[in-house]
Order: structure tokens, then C-alpha cells, then sequence
DNA sequence: TTGAAAGCGCTAACAA
DNA sequence: TTGTTAGCGCTTTCAA
């Protein structure tokens, strides 16, 4: 008895054969190029339906001159995070318009995980990479660059030269935060932020510096909070400011996280309509919470776009030099940053 | 001058023929296959440093007799939507620890985009594909399937025999909600549901109506509210309800958006604190709003780790016949699903 | 332990 | 308009 599933996998030969073409020929009619008879195209395409052929793009991109493999790859810190899934979307959107295939994986800001992957993505032979660069030391990143691979960096700019980077306006938009809090008549804002290694979390800071400075209010030290990473530390951070003798009226926490985890103190002490707060990055249901926060929003499909415009330009042949793209984050005001000071 | 750009790259070839070896024994060392003696190991390792040598798996699995591309495809309907990508970080996680890598895609719900992608995953000679398959017909999938892919769906299940699937448990979970609130004496309990087309809404409804079944209570066909994609649309359709003569003292919203809606057109009436609601699906922050938010969860993470574990038995080979896996989700109590109804 | 020859499925370069 | 030959970078097969 023959067994049904063994059957091998047709090819452009066997599609050849039935059609009684040379796979040239094939070849032609399946790439649709010009110099094939309209009866020869029709004989092939019906031999290719009755054998249910599927073009290999894997031998096709061995073969072909420019060696591409339509495809690209997406590396960032973690796919199950709104900010990098929302990426990954702008990304593919561009890319589906030109055929390419994205394969996407999450280094967990991990440096030696970023290499592998990186590794992976290469050995496949992507036509190019967008990077959420791990933190630390950029040289697996800055070799593969080297090598010729087209390469974008997103939310963090590189350490290297001779690549595009695409990041958002983090020390204006965190200066204008302050700035808000500071015209409302709070002079003790505190600051909380994430990790001190993350390009981001270094840029949030000094637009926090200057718009102290620039309200003409000085720095309390005791103010600033930063390594949190997590909502759990943060709320730790939260709660030993506001067990200070002379707590802040203000905060402005600079990530996600640590804004949920602000606010989930400031409730539990029924602060939460006479502590003001500005988070840095929008998340859902803000606007559903008593108050509305109010938060420096990302322009996140902006950055997708904008990452992915200049990969494809990049793998295009465009050989212009690097670019820092900055895309424009706005303040959304809901009412967390709105409230003012008591009255002393 | 010399474009330093313009340099070939490096193959097996050029490796073999700097170490003095044959390719093949280059081969056996990049794969660390044994036969090869410890100095020449050493030898062809610094010629591939030297040359700064990087292995084509695309060749590789051209040749090689398993054909393996180490590369699996996951459609989902919308990467960017959380339920999506937190299954595809599942997947992504369990593929990375096989050295597989991951080609994703957003099929909108849209069958012919989902052809397209699917073709276009076949071009790659995936390993395997992971779909949330869209609404209507799913000849696309049956016939990739019958070729021989190996195919898990996830969250819905396939119209045809013959292939793997993960579900939650939609239609007893819901049974469950409905059955909780008629317990506080809710007698009115309005559905408002997704799409009717999706599978899972279905599956919702159904359990609406073995809950109010279970519990003695009658349909009221008016309470029952569908094909609301979109918060826009569930605003709407709870406006309508609770406008009627005889408004539901509770409502069972089943799905995500749908819950969401309903939520605002409650806190717009200053309802939210006696009208009841349990949502299917959790949302991050449903704990923090007022009520805080009963819910339905789904285990997520759960549901793709059960699908990675499915699709890489079958890539393995494993034969048995096809497996519906149906993951529970649970019933988290927060307060919005334990307001019991005004006393009349 | 090592290598020579053939060929995976396809396209480039040329010829007819 | 169509076909022939060679070869992409690698692994298989088989021989040394």
C-alpha cells in the first residue's frame, strides 16, 4: 500500500516536466517576468496547480544576485509588552507593504541573549534588523552593523556611530512635565524613575533637572528615587517619600510601572486627588481612573513608522549618513497633573 | 582605493581553503559533529574567526536531508492587541529554547491577508505555524495542513479534522459569571457580546444561556446585546440597555473592549457603583477603578505555552491523533461582580 | 579521521 | 520566446 503523505515535495523540475518546459521557463512564469508566451504561462500555472506547487524562496534568495531573503528581523526587550508589541505592529504593517516577513524575538535586555538572537537573525540572512539595543555595552550590535547589515535602533540611540536611530523626546517632554507641575505652585516634585543604566531613564532625569532649574526651583536630593524596576519597588520609593517630614505634593514618575505603582500608594492613603502626578508613557484605561492621570504620551505607531521607514530605505541602498530620528512625545492632561499644592 | 564595503562574503569555501581542509570538514566542525580530529578543529575555528565567517542556515536547510529551517510562523489576529502578544511571547519563549526563531504575523481577521501570510510562511519552508485562525472559512489553513505542515490553532478551533487546537474554557466560565451574579438575586442580567462570527463569542453566548438556564431565570431577548466591535459600539449598546423601562441590574460583557465600553457609559450614569458587571477577560489595571473590575481571566500565558508544547510534538514527529486542549480560566473576584441588586 | 563528487531548488548568464 | 549550462553555500554519500 502506498502511503499518501510520502509523496516529495514537487519542484520547478516536475513542474517543468508536466508542463514540458524547461524550468527556466518555470521560473519565469512563477517570478512573473516578461518573455513568456501567454500559452507557455498558461500550461505552467496549470501544471503548477495540479502538482500544488510552492514556490522554495529559501533556494530562490541562495541563488538570486542580491541575495535577499525578504525578510527582516525585530529585536526588543519584550513582545508582551504593550510599548514593544505596539512596535512590532507599525514595523510590520511597512514591511508586509514590500512582501517582507518579520521575525521577531525578545532579549529581555539581556546582552548575551540580544548577541544570540542577533546571531540567529544573521545566520537566516535578514535583510536587516531593528534593535531595542539591551543595555551595557552595544559590540555585538555595532559588528553586525559592521558586517553591512542594515540596522535601526529604536527607544535607545547607539553607542557606536554609523547607524539610524529612531527615539522619542524625552528630556523635552519631561522638562514640560515639570514645568506644569512647577506653574501650579508645586516646589517639591519628586522624581522616580527606572533603572539608571537605561539611556532613557538618564535623558527622563536631566529634563527633570532642567525643569527645576528652569522654574527656578532648587533640587531636593531626597527627592529622587531611581532603580525601580517594577511597580513593586516603586511603591516602596513612593511610600518613603511620603513619610517624609516634609513630603513632595508632586511626583513625576518617568516609566510605566513605577507610575502604576505611585499610584497605587497615593490611593492607599487617600492622597490620590491632593498628591499631583505626571507619568511618563500613556497605558490603558488612564482616563478611567479617579483622577485621570495625566502622562507624557509616546507617539509609539510614530516611531514604528518612522524605524521602519528608514530600514526599508536602508536595504533599499540608501547610503545618506546615519540619522537621529526624534519623534515628538505630547503631554495628555487628564487631571492627576493638574491638581495644585495645598495651601500652606 | 578599495570600497572596503565590497568584500565577498565569507563561505565554507573560503574557510576550508584557509585552514587546509575540505569543506566538508569545515562543516563538521561548525556543527560540531564528531569525526574531527582536535587540531584541525582548532584550525578551521581560527580560520572562520579570521575570515569572520558566519553559517548560512538558508543553504544549509536547502541541503540538508530533514529540511529544517528552525524557523516556525505564529498568525495571530492583531500582534499589537495584548491577548495576541502575550501568546506570542509564550510561543517565542518555549521556540528559543529549541533554537527556533519566530516569523509573525497580524492577519487582521482578514482571510484572504491570512492566505497571503500563510503563503507566504510556506515560501520560508516553516517548521510549523501557530494561527488564531480568522473568521469564516478556513480552506487556506485546511489545505496548508494537508500538505503537511504541522499547524496548532489557537483560541479557536479548526472547522476541520485533523489538526491540533487550545481553547480556554469560554462557554463554562461564562456559565460561571452569569451564575454568580443571579446568586446575589440578579434576575435581569444583560449579554453584551463581540462579533457573532467569532467562534468565541459563540461559546459566551452559550454559557450566558446555561447560566440563566441553570439558575432559573428567563432569556429577555432585549438584554441581549451583539456584535459590538469596539468600545464605540458597546457604549451604545449599554446606553440603549440600561435606557430601557426595565434596566438590567447587571451585566456580563464578554470581551475585552466590550467591558471597557460598558464601564464608561456606567461611570457616566454614576451607575458603577450599583449596577453590577464581570467582564470576560482581564485588563491591566482592573484592579485599580472603582469598583475594581470582576472578571473572567483567561491564562494566557497558559494557552501559548500549551500551543508551543503541541506544535513542537508534531515537529518532532509525533504522529498521535489531533488533540483539543482546553486550558481553564477563572472567575477573579474584585467587586464589580459582588453589587448586589436595589432592593424593589 | 578526512576528502571528492554530486546535488538540494533555484536563478544568472548566455546561447539558440 | 525559449533553453542550456553553471553554480549559489551547504550537506550527503561514499570512498580513501
Amino acid at each position: 500500500m502506498d502511503q499518501a503523505g510520502e509523496r516529495r515535495e514537487p519542484t520547478m523540475r516536475d513542474v517543468a516536466a508536466l508542463a514540458k518546459v524547461s524550468t527556466k521557463t518555470v521560473s519565469r512564469v512563477i517570478n512573473d517576468l516578461p518573455g513568456a508566451g501567454a500559452e507557455v504561462v498558461e500550461r505552467v500555472r496549470a501544471a503548477a496547480r495540479t502538482l500544488g506547487y510552492r514556490p522554495n524562496l529559501t533556494a530562490s534568495s541562495l541563488r538570486r544576485s542580491d541575495k535577499r531573503s525578504a525578510t527582516i528581523g525585530v529585536l526588543f526587550e519584550d513582545l508582551s509588552n504593550p510599548f514593544d508589541s505596539a512596535l512590532l505592529r507599525a514595523v510590520e504593517d511597512r514591511a508586509r507593504h514590500s512582501g517582507v516577513l518579520v521575525l521577531a524575538g525578545s532579549s529581555e535586555d539581556d546582552q548575551s541573549l540580544q548577541r544570540e538572537l542577533l546571531v540567529s537573525l544573521s545566520a537566516r540572512r535578514v535583510d536587516g534588523v531593528v534593535v531595542m539595543a539591551a543595555g551595557g555595552h552595544q559590540d555585538a550590535l555595532q559588528q553586525e552593523r559592521e558586517r553591512g547589515t542594515p540596522m535601526v535602533l529604536v527607544d535607545r540611540p547607539p553607542t557606536f556611530g554609523s547607524t539610524d536611530c529612531v527615539t522619542t523626546t524625552n528630556r523635552e517632554s519631561s522638562r514640560e512635565a515639570v514645568l506644569q507641575l512647577a506653574s501650579l505652585g508645586h516646589r517639591d516634585i519628586a522624581f522616580l524613575g527606572d533603572r539608571r543604566t537605561l539611556w532613557t531613564s538618564q535623558e527622563r532625569y536631566t529634563g527633570y533637572l532642567e525643569g527645576l532649574a528652569q522654574a527656578g526651583l532648587t533640587l531636593r536630593e531626597e527627592l529622587v528615587r531611581t532603580d525601580l524596576h517594577g511597580a513593586d519597588l516603586a511603591e516602596t520609593a513612593a511610600t518613603e517619600l511620603l513619610d517624609l517630614a516634609s513630603p513632595p505634593t508632586a511626583l513625576f514618575t518617568a516609566q510605566n510601572l513605577v507610575t502604576v505603582g505611585a499610584m497605587r500608594v497615593l490611593r492607599a492613603r487617600d492622597l490620590h486627588h491632593h498628591t499631583a502626578l505626571i507619568g511618563f508613557d500613556d497605558f490603558p484605561l488612564a482616563d478611567m481612573l479617579e483622577p485621570a492621570v495625566t502622562v507624557v504620551r509616546q507617539d509609539v505607531p510614530g516611531l514604528g513608522r518612522k524605524a521602519a521607514e528608514l530600514i526599508f530605505a536602508r536595504i533599499g541602498g540608501d547610503t545618506s549618513p546615519p540619522v537621529h530620528a526624534v519623534v515628538p512625545a505630547s503631554l495628555v492632561r487628564r487631571g492627576s497633573g493638574e491638581i495644585s499644592p495645598a495651601r500652606t
